[in-house]
DNA sequence: GCCGCTATTATTCAAGCGTATAATAACTTC
DNA sequence: GAAGTTATTATACGCTTGAATAATAGCGGC
């Protein structure tokens, strides 16, 4: 009886597959169908390499949902260029792939809807939440501004409430049944509602 | 050894009872700590009388399904009185509790979060959504046509898709996340936001 | 080219899972 | 109030789960 041949991987690596192939799986067969011997399979190795990384199977979740929120909230913080242009990138960017997609919107549901099951994701939750919310006050701030019209924290902040909502709204929609949309169409009413809202033209 | 003494329900007050139960495990220990055995010592009973009432535990989980979104909906759907009194309460009614409420959000995520997994969830998540949002969109150009702006399907489609994101981003952040805001702030930023993102005012 | 370290595999364990089955207590009917 | 029906309990079964343990194979240092 041989045994498996096997690569010995720099821990920070292998670390990383672990926590990938822990999101591929909880995307395809939800939290409950993400065990540790479904995520060894498709991280290719067994199942008692988890243990060896993560203390429980529970700590790799919770470092398996920072990674999630990571990869949602990256593209849109770094947003460049001017005001205008930041703004209307930030739209664009949470509507379209890969930030939206029905993987991400799967991760996102699952771990949602743990967070009033588990105190730590409750925790990692709020400080994504927060964080996205103040890049997009932020950015609110600086767009206003450089459109002549300076508001100040209280208004952003509601700005900032209504858009966040809007947006998340919308990515919500388009990830679950984004066959119901049109290609672009989602963009182009965020942008448009956004205008509204603000009363103010995206356009440099 | 005595048996325990029991009450013999009626069918429909029994399915009843053991979804609701079902819906509490779900919210407090998440999908898969909704185990049959914890679920029917939530409902008070033992844990062979789930399968006498439903085929399985995965039918069951798909009825239940069906309960939340027909108590997410329902509420909206039967508001009453002129076109502007009933998009004014359809916003409140969703902002506000029992709608609004830790609960009802860590359900919708736990069922969201399977949709990509059980095409079974994925049916009835569609035809729950697109009722939803048709509902929003007959509303909205009952609203339109009587404040003397009437507006064709593909404008009211556009307004409906934005203002259903909306609300419901709001809702999502509502509901994790209540303490963040002061109490009626979702309702009166969603108010406000409606009016600007259809230039008219939700007043009689 | 051997040695020592440890990342990885292989195996085992108790607990909990959904489900199946048989016994029985509660209610209906007459 | 006895008989018949069935909702409910009690128990058992085979499987999967997360975790613990022991054996081993890959790899860097010398």
């Amino acid at each position: 009886m041989n045994r498996r041949s096997f690569h010995r991987a720099p821990e920070g690596e292998r670390r990383q597959e672990l926590i990938e192939a822990t999101l591929d799986c909880i995307s395809e067969f939800g939290l409950k169908g993400a065990t540790v011997r479904q995520i060894a399979v498709r991280a290719g190795v067994t199942a008692g390499l988890v243990r060896h990384y993560f203390e429980s199977k529970d700590q790799m979740i919770a470092e398996a949902y920072r990674a999630v929120i990571a990869s949602l909230t990256e593209k849109a913080k770094n947003v460049e260029g001017d005001p205008t242009t930041r703004l209307k990138d930030f739209i664009a960017i949470n509507l379209t792939e890969p930030v939206a997609d029905s993987r991400s919107v799967s991760l996102w549901a699952a771990f949602i809807s743990q967070v009033r099951v588990d105190p730590v994701l409750a925790e990692i939750h709020r400080e994504g939440y927060l964080a996205f919310r103040n890049a997009l006050q932020d950015l609110l701030g600086d767009f206003l501004a450089a459109k002549g019209r300076p508001a100040g924290a209280e208004e952003c902040r509601r700005y900032a409430i209504a858009i966040n909502g809007l947006v998340d709204g919308l990515w919500v929609e388009g990830c679950l049944a984004g066959d119901l949309f049109r290609e672009g169409e989602l963009v182009s009413i965020a942008m448009a509602s956004v205008e509204a809202l603000l009363g103010l033209p995206i356009e440099n």
